[in-house]
DNA sequence: GTTGAGCGTT
């Protein structure tokens, strides 16, 4: 059982580890991803959090809580594809 | 500063 999380609105300080001891007080982190700019290779400001059980909780609780002066945003993610065509082809 | 990549035609 795993629930994906989205997490947006983070400060461009935090890391993975950060966002990852932030939702393990409230289940088991499967995976943490923060996303980052592959051409740039700047930090976007979101990343998904992978959880088990207690993933809901943790949105609830996690969603609105300032981070680095930042009012982070955490809800279910949706499917990556929908919105996110690869387009570097041409 | 907001919903991921790479593959290299999936």
């Amino acid at each position: 059982m795993s629930k994906r999380i989205y997490v947006g609105n983070l400060p461009f300080s935090a890391n993975d580890q950060e966002v990852r001891e932030l939702f393990e007080e409230f289940g088991e982190v499967t995976s943490v991803n923060l996303i980052t700019d592959r051409e740039t290779g700047r930090p976007r400001g979101f990343g998904f959090v992978e959880m088990g059980e207690g993933g809901s909780e943790a949105i609830d609780a996690l969603n609105g809580k300032e981070m680095g002066g930042r009012t982070l945003n955490v809800n279910e993610a949706r499917p990556r594809t929908e919105r996110a065509p690869r387009r570097d082809r041409w």
